[in-house]
DNA sequence: AAGACAAGAACGAACATTCTATCTGGAGTG
DNA sequence: CACTCCAGATAGAATGTTCGTTCTTGTCTT
């Protein structure tokens, strides 16, 4: 319960905003416990970090494994998406919003991990199978990506008030809409 | 020159890692200086943010009020956002990428701004003038932005290789397709 | 009885802020 | 014109707090 609990409160308050006395507190797990499980607060963040995008990856490829053509495939990763901001919020933002170059050392971006290659990859595919209008590639992953990841920054934001499983088609319309034929 | 300097640290490490102690020595001005003029850290913070936002309402006014309609409105607004983007990354990455509600007590979030709040006025005006297709002006409003901003924070993080300037005319249309009739 | 592990006190470093000594430049004086 | 003086600004040392990490002590388990 470290991790979770180290979690909800760097996405609340900040890597930096947050002290290992706070993650004793809200854990319940002592100072001399966290340090036999990991080398340092760095090695704690990295750990979350991983074990969230793991976590995702895993739903990811079922998900989009499971489809056929480019827009369900596309559509599977949006709905996905839409899905954990509105499960597990923290996983979403710790993923999304966190700027983890700040605190961690040869961080991989979140748009290199293996979800975002593959969007990108599949947007190429499209292309090229003539289900997408041509152009760039990246710049139309970049544009698709863009309207679902917005949404979801303003829906954790508490901007948007409604549910993105609710307004998640239009959403979706949308996002296809920068990239089909 | 204090304000310049700690904006430079607060994107690069963030408000929390950046101490005093660094802003004195990468701005040449002494802590006694610093704190006869502001009256706290997050005082610093507050008054970085209200002078970078401002600048950027300014240039955004003069350019979007010499557009006639709803797609030169737009347009005029990505415009401004690539430009600056390229031209000051640091006042671009301040106002997008940091989470201000971390450090500064009751912050109005981005998009809450004037400029952003004048983008769903122009959406939701676009939308009654039939100039763009119907449907909820807010999730129109993010979806547009989102291509846009998405553009931005990819280019600020490095992943973008290319001048927003040079690619820029292909992100608005992509970003148009999201809304167009 | 002993080994492993957890709890939390202890430690040095670094922080935000305050305080005081020093400097600076321009008005006032002869 | 030379000199004095003083108010406001600046520099940087001092202060009390809090941090990440380590260390000692106690407690289970077998």
């Amino acid at each position: 319960m470290v991790l979770r609990a180290a979690r909800k409160l760097f996405v609340e308050k900040g890597y930096h905003a947050v002290s290992i006395p706070a993650i004793v507190k809200d854990s319940g797990v002592s100072t001399g416990a966290i340090y036999s499980y990991f080398s340092s607060k760095e090695d704690l963040a990295k750990q979350v970090y991983e074990q969230t995008l793991d976590h995702f990856e895993a739903r990811f490829i079922e998900r989009v494994s499971s489809s056929s053509n480019t827009y369900e495939k596309l559509r599977a990763f949006a709905r996905l998406v839409f899905e954990v901001t509105e499960d597990d919020p923290d996983a979403m933002e710790y993923m999304v919003s966190i700027r983890h170059e700040e605190f961690i050392t040869d961080a991989v971006p979140l748009c290199y991990s293996e979800p975002f290659r593959w969007i990108q990859q599949i947007v190429a595919e499209g292309i090229e199978k003539g289900e997408l209008k041509t152009g760039d590639y990246f710049l139309s992953a970049v544009s698709f990506t863009g309207v679902i990841i917005r949404a979801v920054e303003l829906r954790l934001s508490g901007v948007v008030k409604e549910s993105l499983l609710e307004v998640g088609d239009e959403l979706i319309t949308n996002a296809w809409a920068t990239i089909k034929v």
